[in-house]
DNA sequence: CCAAATATACTCGAATTGAGCATATTTGGG
DNA sequence: CCCAAATATGCTCAATTCGAGTATATTTGG
């Protein structure tokens, strides 16, 4: 959120509009890359697709799919997405919506002004995991992998508490380098209110917040990696969830809290589950994404009662118990409310 | 979202993630452009920061602000973004945030592969535009001039009866050139969903849907210029809104949705805001932005219940009536819920 | 046939929301 | 000075939604 660097050059409105854009050779030339997340639920663990890269200096290997963009072969930004994760894993997904562009990675490197410029585009994705696509390449991982202080399934997740709270605390009360001016949240709210501490609420939308403040503390090797001075402050650090090539981790952080959000109020889970399934089976998945557990029986009420769903005719007979009835995502749903989506409010956690 | 242009080359995973990346001189260089809708509220009229720049083919001469990323200046592409507009209005705004990075611009002119490969990733930042603030160049310009048919306040705009429904709706019975297979709702349903016709609800947040529908019926003069095919069908077309260079209006279209859903779960609308103001004014400050008519006492209601404001403890007196109560932003708000907006659930217009 | 497990239906009080009525305090005109 | 008009603000109330619990139904496995 700092800027300001250059006055040095003025050119005038005109020039601006005019010069520079034609000559994709010139010094604003960059590389655009894209990455894919892509989000799937297996066996009620949330996963994402991963693929096997060289090791880069910090000894990453996990990547996304990603590739360049190149406007002689692809038509769109989506479209070279989808050629490049083919290519590299066989998968053709569905849905796909852009999240974020980044181009502030590598700052240690481009102060010296060698790193290529390159601008990466992340892309969120959900597919079904089982199914008929051909996984030819690339390995499901579990987001909490990545993320362990994501994982509230069995309630608050150790390393908050071992390793995270204390670090995060002392490092809010080491004096900022930069103004607060600049920064309206002080460090000590920003820890209190991302990670849930002191009697905030976990607001489980908050991934990328989370990750980007365990950067800015140097708590994850990117922050070491790309030279932050915040990293060095720290001996004999544990590890605080496996890294991944370049800022895929960021951009898994970004598909993660958008994955979160968009549920809420887009159709999207259905994205992630088989054309017929029981309203538990539907309920356990979301549970997956979002974490906290949901109250069945209002779960039922809530997704029935939205038109959501329509029931098949069929049951599902091996559940243990009772024989469920099959559902399907009802799609005139779409035609019917601006913001259909599984509206849960999971009861506030507190810590 | 039409995609899959090229199999021919089949580089390997390993040659993708290594090769074109690091030289930005090759066939994967594009330039990348910053575009601003930056969005202020006058005299309770909802606006954006327009520049002239020069007319391009098809006329046009209106702009949002922008420049090329020139990743040796620019340190942050937000960054870079706030020294263009200061270097070409002189203004010096608050927040803002990434909206979306399009690529797919001048399809026909691409499709002859002789045009710059460029990449606009657009901005949404919110001010205030009176104020201390040294606007040296630019003009405030009404969100209607470019989208007539996202000005409810007075009630259903005419165009939308008068020369939107109709053709929109003739465009939807032509046989679609692509398969449907590709696109999930049919056009009819787009178009009764996005304007809200046929007893459908009108979603002010869906003004990027509605853009683009008329973008592809071609009743925007961009997609003739861009030589859509749809565009040259229609004969003796009444203007469809003030067009805009490149493809900025579009980007003020995202701007526009974003900013409508954003301030109903962020705080965001304090950035339009003087530092005192009354809740009536506050009041039509959001009405600006969402179009309908609030209820005043629940509005206040919600607002103070909220904890988003704080009185100061002054009063206005020349309101015509009795005096009204300043109040202030609260920040605090910020520290203890996790979604702090202003959460109006405007009636449900309907058509 | 029964216990355990699961699915499904229904109830009930609390909280939120939509809408309107009532009161307070100004200004401006006779 | 008094009153009507205009605006601000306080309060009520019914409808709806929400969180949580109880009750019933239908299976499987011993």
């Amino acid at each position: 959120m700092n800027m300001e660097l250059s006055a040095r050059r003025k050119p005038s409105v005109e020039k601006s509009q005019r010069a520079t854009l034609a000559d994709p050779a010139d010094e604003t030339a960059v590389a655009i890359g894209l990455n894919a997340a892509i989000v799937a639920v297996v066996d009620d663990e949330p996963v994402a697709l991963a693929v096997r890269g060289e090791a880069d200096s910090s000894g990453a290997t996990d990547a996304l799919p990603f590739g360049p963009f190149n406007p002689r072969e692809h038509r769109t930004l989506e479209g070279g997405l989808r050629s490049w994760v083919r290519e590299q894993t066989g998968l053709d997904f569905g849905y796909a919506e852009q999240l974020y562009t980044f181009a502030d990675r590598g700052r240690h490197a481009d102060l010296e002004d060698r790193a290529p410029h390159v601008v990466s585009i992340g892309y969120l994705a959900l597919t079904q995991a089982s199914g008929q696509h051909g996984l030819t390449n690339g390995v499901w991982r579990t987001w909490y992998q990545y993320f362990p202080w994501e994982d509230w399934r069995k309630g608050r997740p150790e390393i908050i508490a071992r390793d995270i709270e204390q670090r995060l605390k002392s490092w809010a009360d080491r004096p900022s380098p930069a103004t607060t001016l600049q920064r309206p949240i002080a460090r000590a709210d920003r820890v209190r209110m991302c990670f849930g501490l002191d009697g905030a609420a976990w607001d489980e939308e908050k991934v990328l917040d989370r990750y980007e403040l365990l950067y800015e503390a140097g708590l994850v090797v990117e922050a070491l990696r790309d030279g932050r001075s915040a990293a060095q402050a720290w001996s004999d650090l544990p590890a605080f969830g496996s890294t991944m090539k370049s800022d895929h981790r960021r951009i898994l952080a970004t598909a993660i809290g958008r994955t979160r959000a968009k549920i809420k109020y887009r159709p999207v889970i259905f994205e992630l589950m088989p054309d017929d399934f029981t309203l538990y089976e539907l309920q356990k998945t979301v549970e997956a994404i979002l974490g906290p557990h949901l109250h069945k029986q209002n779960f039922r009420r809530l997704v029935e009662g939205a038109g959501l769903v329509e029931p098949t005719g069929e049951v599902k007979t091996r559940t243990g118990g009772r024989p469920a009835k099959l559902f399907r995502f009802r799609r005139e749903v779409l035609l019917e409310r601006p913001a259909p989506g599984v509206r849960v409010s999971a009861p506030p956690v507190r810590g």
